[in-house]
DNA sequence: CCTATGTATGTTATAAAATAACATGTCAAG
DNA sequence: CTTGACATGTTATTTTATAACATACATAGG
């Protein structure tokens, strides 16, 4: 499983007071954007699903800003940049990339943000940091495997899963000592 | 742990239509009403905190509806017996229940749960059919050490999760076959 | 080429979920 | 009996999400 948003990314918790972004480290993310396009281009032709202007514009932004954004947010800029601006453009747009798996609803947060490895392994795992509400993607292999089996034990089928823990992220453990 | 309430209870979807409950399997459910108003109660004292007239109730609606509730259902139970009728009280009283352990919030349905096993381990798993709406608490201990293992790799402390995982209960399954 | 069909977007309106802010009440320690 | 902390009541508003319907747009079949 790759995990290339947790390599170096942007600094955690600054002061405690920015907007969550979506890794605790340090990290080249133009990289990883550019990638992500790509590769979520070849996925949906695959799917014979399209990847039209805004939603191609709403993943855009997911990963420019590299943080969980509410659908109001997300909203907002592309009313800026010409299309639609009522609720519904964004929630269609934000709904179709969650179904494609191209980005993932942080239900705690009433929020989203882009999946960094398209195409892989879909269970994702997001720490909420309380104090500065960072937000990081772990390594969800194992958790799921858990997941599945304690499903499995009821007869219950796993389709999809949300795992939201709540906590302090290194940053703010420090600052509270 | 103790996981009576994963012995048996309720019909598991009749008809996928009813509403979802908190468990796929036939169980005799006053007994653990009782069992867990008791210990909520002791629970409370250990903590100088007050289980309220209204707070009491909410638990007991809770747990006498023995599925997931959203606040506003709540709300109208309780107007409905003269306590105030104005959103925040449910609010206060689910918060309040959570905070204490005594009920479990389920962000995906926008919804609240009595906890049946409060006081002890509190990592819960939700397993919620797509189909019929049906919610089951899952034995939580080795889902919970494997996300703390993700989490520590990260140097992340987990204080509390939301584990919850769509998919088919065992009777949509056979529905579906 | 055109037009029928499915899919995507735009727009209006409203529903559903949650919280802010402040007033009032209650209970227990001093 | 009064003061302070906590709990509840109430008004209003904010935030999040969806229903319903109209319009555009691409593309496969004629």
């Amino acid at each position: 499983m790759a995990q290339t948003h947790l390599t170096p990314h942007s600094d955690a918790c600054p002061g405690c007071a920015s907007a969550p972004e979506v890794a605790f480290a340090r990290h080249d993310h133009a990289h990883c954007s550019d990638d992500v396009l790509t590769r979520a281009e070849t996925l949906l032709q695959a799917q014979n699903a399209r990847l039209t202007p805004v939603r191609r514009r709403v993943l855009e932004i997911l990963l420019e800003e590299h943080r969980a954004m509410g659908a109001y947010d997300v909203l907002q800029r592309l009313a800026a940049e010409g299309f639609g601006n009522q609720p519904p453009v964004a929630y269609r747009a934000l709904d179709f990339l969650v179904e494609q798996g191209l980005a993932h609803r942080i239900t705690r947060l009433n929020a989203f943000a882009a999946c960094m490895h398209p195409g892989e392994d879909h269970a994702p795992v997001f720490l909420i940091c309380r104090q500065c509400n960072h937000v990081a993607e772990a390594p969800a292999a194992p958790v799921r495997a858990a997941l599945d089996d304690a499903a499995r034990a009821l007869g219950f089928v796993v389709e999809r899963s949300n795992i939201e823990a709540l906590g302090l992220c290194p940053a703010c453990q420090q600052a509270a000592a």
